[in-house]
DNA sequence: TTGAAAGCGCTAACAT
DNA sequence: ATGTTAGCGCTTTCAA
């Protein structure tokens, strides 16, 4: 793997300009630059990572903090991120916390002394926490709003509470949230966007959970859903949902047909031909990471960026 | 934040002598060596990664490569890689091929220069490219067996043979294998275990697909299988199933009591109270990224770890 | 616009 | 067992 240094005797310059054109190639007249360019290729030269984080202190790494990689929502926001890391020439850092504060403050801790920055998806941890690790390390939340702290939302929200005012249309006059993790910034936000929601309209609104957002969270609650007379339910998540689906279809007979389900952040598409009605929340979480990163990567570059990004999610039926 | 100077000048002790503390403690009197560990602590020193690795040419990082993350399989895989590599204070950097060779390639070329090694679960990358990557970079294997390339292998065949002969047991005389991605290694040797088994007791066997291993296709597929008169249907993987299930589950009434569903590597345990019945291997996949990563790390240490672990798939029912 | 030289923080000969 | 010294490959003053 050929060195600056061979880059530089091949083309008969000093190493400081050879680096030069690279990084600031304005200060470099156009020929010089070109014929290193050339010989740069020839030699297949790459820059030494570590040489270069020895220097400038920045690693090019980015630490993307997600509670569990477990439920599908996390797949596409870790594929943006790293395609916008790419593009940077970034590489991201991935960890999962579990849902556990414990575990997020050791993750990041470790994560700090290798990382330019981070991007943090966490539902659980504290607002002090997350500000402090803000003031160690430039730091952009996912889905979650603390302070002044940069951000990108996706603004589920308004999403639900078009998907309630619709079902509230529909006719239906009792309504079920199906709640998330306790302690959930995300959950609290749904939750109540669909309480005024319903209760805009004088219906009524059943809460279940709150429960961990898994597939088996969503078996287990299905029974209590369906006979809590509720005729259409609203789940924190897109396993709650397909757990929920999972039940109520095995369940079968015509009590499934009643009841209408919806996610409030459904990426799995269910095709056609369900009895039982699903509509989701579209949530451009691909989207959220690769806008994330983006905005990271500004701060990195003392850019200003806008402190807030929000997505719209689409409603589907 | 504390340099090894630092460290070394507190302790009036040479910078060489603090860092052999650390990196070959037996080298060190007793003595000394916990003064330094003292002063070390006192000052919160954290050796720089960057410079180490300047030095030593090893960034600490191992490469991990898997096809998707929108799979639940490739969650716990991708936590117990991270557990390991936390032990062994080295970090992962964790990339999504997409079931894409190209992009598998790029991913590596691109990471190459960053990792001591990779872990890969390439159900598509052909052999020759693995043994490429082989050649360039510690590699360690995981579900697939190229030449004598050190992997991880889950036993799923077997596990699977198991569950096929437990259905024929059973008196099930016409099953159902619904396929995974084509060209898929980890495919075909389970549907050769299925078929092996099939055989041996002059069943009949149905094959569907290929499909991609999504949640979408076993809803796709479903109608199919259960018009085919299987009695009994095995599903690649375990978004297949989940598919499957919601859809036999929606679709409703006697029909879906009679099918027997089962997965290749669920691990999404779906509670009790199913109508139908569901098999699934349970494949210990946390255990698989810890033990890749923990070979690696062997390999990387120039120890002579065994070529390749085989864990095995227990059948749950 | 380019070059020379210093130094980032650490490890590894080599010497003592 | 410990200290001295020389880099690892790059970026960045400072000079020319």
């Amino acid at each position: 793997m050929a060195r600056l240094a061979d880059v530089a005797r091949e083309a008969g310059i000093a190493k400081s300009t050879v680096s030069r054109a690279f990084i600031h190639p304005e200060m470099v007249a156009e020929a010089t630059r070109e014929r290193i360019v050339q010989v740069a290729r020839e030699l297949n030269f790459t820059p030494n990572r570590a040489a270069r984080a020895l220097t400038t202190g920045k690693t090019g790494l980015i630490g993307l903090v997600v509670p569990t990689l477990s439920n599908p929502f996390f797949a596409p926001l870790v594929l943006g991120a790293q395609r916008a890391a790419e593009v940077r020439d970034r590489h991201t850092l991935v960890v999962s916390s579990e849902y556990s504060r414990d575990r997020e403050k050791v993750l990041v801790q470790r994560l700090a002394r290798e990382v330019e920055g981070f991007v943090m998806v966490s539902p659980v941890g504290s607002d002090r926490f997350l500000s402090r690790v803000a003031s160690e390390r430039p730091l952009v939340l996912v889905d979650r709003k603390v302070g002044r702290l940069p951000a990108v939302l996706i603004d589920t929200p308004t999403g639900l509470a078009e998907v309630t005012a619709g079902l509230l249309a529909d006719g239906h006059r009792h309504i079920g949230y199906i709640s998330g993790p306790p302690d959930s910034w995300l959950d609290t936000r749904r939750l109540a966007a669909v309480q005024a929601a319903a209760e805009r309209d004088h219906a009524t609104l059943s809460v279940f959970g709150p429960l961990a957002p898994t597939v088996d969270s969503g078996i287990s609650i299905a029974d209590a859903v369906l006979h809590s007379g509720v005729t259409a339910a609203i789940g924190y998540n897109s396993s709650i949902v397909l757990g929920l689906l999972v039940r109520l279809g095995i369940a079968g007979g015509p009590a499934s047909k009643k009841i209408v389900v919806a996610s409030a952040d459904s990426l799995i598409r269910l095709g056609g031909g369900t009895h039982t009605e699903v509509i989701a929340l579209d949530a451009p979480v691909e989207e959220a990471g690769y806008a994330a990163v983006n905005k990271l990567s500004a701060l990195l570059a003392n850019e200003n960026p806008p402190r807030v990004d929000t997505l719209l999610a689409r409603v589907v039926r």
